[in-house]
DNA sequence: ATGGTTGCCGAGCAA
């Protein structure tokens, strides 16, 4: 099973690139973050022809959700347990039925800037109760996965300019302990245990030309349960992605797993 | 470099 995550940074602008991309790595499952619509102003009709089963969970203007699938999807749920008061799509489940069932998590971390200030309280307290769900579903002991844009740089190598990124919300201490609380439940990094080193990034700014000169970062990740772990045979990064026609900022980074 | 670019939608926010 190949599954992907990829920010596409808005459904409608995308309508050319991504059914283009998803021709070519032919991924059997996939995460969307930043649809940037409502569920009842999704484009279904660009996916025509290809084979996907679609579950949004989108609101107006920003943010968003979704998960597409060639094999059956069940058990879909959407946001983020923990607070019936957060409005913003930002995670979404459900259970694919392959060889074996894998329950799958697409999220959208809140970025946090400007820090500190509300939106980096909000930042932490979501990576809190997105940690709580997690503990919830290991101890289900099925297999599952947690796939996003997590706007967060684990590491300095994990940035080409690291200095850049020292105040920034994505790179603060307290961000990067948050996400290690998340994978020390027992969790692993699919890229990183697969590919080690500087240089590999998901995410390169419309601005300043961040894209010629490769100054990236990686924030995209795929967290992978004990049970997921065992399953995983590869992992990479769609980065030609970013030189085509009408690109998103981010880049699809994908696995394999045998289920 | 407190700039720069893109996407939402049709002004200004979010990233």
């Amino acid at each position: 099973m190949k599954l992907a995550t990829f920010n596409i940074n808005g459904i409608k602008a995308r309508a050319e690139a991504l059914p283009a991309w998803l021709r070519a790595a032919e991924p059997d499952v996939v995460v969307l973050q930043e649809i940037k619509s409502v569920d009842e102003a999704f484009p279904h009709e660009i996916f025509d022809g290809l084979g996907y089963s679609i579950e949004t969970h989108g609101q107006k203007g920003f943010n968003g959700v979704a998960i597409l699938s060639k094999l059956p999807l069940e058990d879909v749920t959407r946001g983020l347990p923990g607070d019936d008061s957060d409005e913003q799509a930002r995670w979404i489940e459900a259970t694919v039925v392959g060889k074996v069932a894998v329950r799958i998590c697409g999220l959208y971390l809140p970025n946090g800037n400007p820090a500190p200030g509300p939106k980096y309280d909000y930042k932490l307290a979501w990576m809190a109760r997105m940690r709580a769900r997690a503990a919830a579903l290991l101890a289900s002991e099925m297999p599952f996965l947690m796939a996003g844009d997590y706007n967060v740089i684990p590491q300095d190598e994990d940035a080409a300019k690291p200095e850049a990124w020292r105040g920034d919300a994505l790179a603060l201490p307290e961000s990067r302990a948050a996400f290690r609380r998340i994978l020390n439940l027992g969790f692993t990094d699919a890229f990183r245990a697969r590919v080690q080193g500087p240089g590999h990034y998901s995410f390169w700014d419309y601005q300043a030309g961040a894209w010629a000169k490769n100054n990236g970062i990686l924030i995209d990740h795929l967290l992978l349960s004990p049970q997921a772990a065992d399953l995983l045979r590869d992992a990479g990064i769609d980065k030609a992605v970013r030189g085509g026609d009408k690109p998103s900022d981010h880049v699809p980074v994908w696995i394999d797993l045998d289920a």
